[in-house]
DNA sequence: AACAGGGTTTCTGTATACAAAAGCTCCAAC
DNA sequence: GTTGGAGCTTTTGTATACAGAAACCCTGTT
């Protein structure tokens, strides 16, 4: 039974002992965020159960939860799917990131202590020596943890909360509908400056720099009306399961 | 096994044969809301599985989706119990949805059709009898549907999504902070107003007005600094089950 | 060649059994 | 009076068995 996972199941067993829900979650949530679970893809609970050494019960709850979070759909008595946000709802998906992420910033501007800017700079900076490498997956690791950083120090824990989600679900979306010819979602200027107007403190002004900056971003996507295209593939589409 | 459910159960299983797990999610939910399961209250597997005539594994999904909406609290090897949002808490998800649901009525402003403005007016309307008859679970279920309504039609979906989960959270943490001498968490002049403002089409002002109304609302509330009191409540506090 | 239909396979829904963890009770010791 | 701990009870975690629904495949017919 070989997996996209094998090597990181064998350590989680040998370091726990068990193979947790939690576990299975995260690391399906990475596939679908790295591409390697496409949309569509059937994700049946005893081949879950195969590949993680677990039963159905434990599969179960870790595709409820995935459910939950937007990541995979279940419908009675069918197979669990990843899902394929479509590009109506990628647009929403961002909208609502905007609303929602230029309030935390607005409410953290000017608030964050020296340590806490620190790190933030510090990713930043690792994200453009990533970047200069070529080295995509770091690049991305180091930009949703900027944004990580920010849901998490939200003063306002429920809307911290909201953004988590928010953050997970445009990653999916933008791994989806990245342009085909694009190597990166990169803007060079956009995290340094939201960290020039973290520091200045000026509300409005660093909610407008999130605000551009996501739409930015949004703006790098191919939403051209494909959509019906994706849909079909999601509804009709047969690939093989999670196993090699 | 006699409990508050009784008929409801009967029903159900006259209706549909089997109880399904949604059908335990919206009762005790509901449950939670009218307060007959204050905060704190165990709710141990079997017990609900008992009362509702199913095993633990239907019981266990209820619970998983109740924790994901925030109305019971999980923990690894523990009793899942009614939650019980702290004063903070109260706070930020009214911070939260004054945000959200400003945004959803801001769009909404000035594009729904007739058909919708005479439901919501008809509504409005029997929210007022409601409270004038002195009915108040009757007007409270009428101020509801209204505020769903907008969460329904919402152009943005995700958005009106989660508004759907903050009006479900605020509801929970009115019924549990209400100062004790209010009979009812009714105000004559907001709703009307918000319809008017509605059809006016204007996007701020209607902003505006549902941002002041949930302010109304939250400023209604006792949340004094008695918050360490309810919180021991919550962690220390020994009810009896669900049972009668 | 396209299509309908029946049987088989696959997969989920639910119940249940057993193990392990947490909580409770009661008694003894300080 | 309070603390500590052993043993019992309660409750959850996980695996598994069986029933039923959906999907698939293969065949026979038009």
């Amino acid at each position: 039974m070989s997996s996209i996972w094998q090597e990181e199941i064998a350590a989680e067993t040998r370091a726990v002992g068990r193979i947790s829900d939690r576990f299975i979650v995260d690391k399906v949530r990475t596939a679908v965020l790295t591409q390697r679970l496409p949309p569509g893809t059937r994700l049946p609970e005893v081949v879950l159960g195969d590949i993680f050494g677990v039963s159905r019960s434990v599969v179960r709850k870790a595709l409820t939860r995935l459910a939950a979070d937007y990541v995979v759909t279940q419908q009675p008595n069918q197979v669990a799917r990843v899902r394929a946000p479509s590009v109506e709802e990628t647009r929403e998906t961002f909208a609502a990131r905007r609303l929602v992420e230029g309030e935390v910033v607005a409410l953290l501007a000017g608030r964050l202590d020296d340590a806490q800017l620190v790190t933030i700079a510090s990713l930043v900076e690792r994200e453009a020596e990533a970047h200069a490498s070529g080295d995509e997956p770091s690049r991305i690791e180091h930009s949703l943890a900027i944004h990580h950083l920010l849901a998490e120090r939200s003063p306002n824990r429920v809307l911290g909360a909201m953004l988590t989600d928010l953050i997970l679900r445009t990653s999916i979306v933008i791994a989806l509908y990245k342009r085909a010819g694009l190597a990166s979602c990169y803007l060079a200027e956009d995290h340094p400056a939201l960290l020039t107007h973290l520091r200045s403190g000026k509300s409005e002004a660093v909610r407008c720099c999130i605000h551009d900056h996501l739409q930015a971003l949004e703006n790098l996507l191919d939403l051209s009306t494909r959509e019906t295209r994706i849909d079909l593939m999601a509804i009709l589409g047969q690939r093989e399961g999670v196993a090699e």
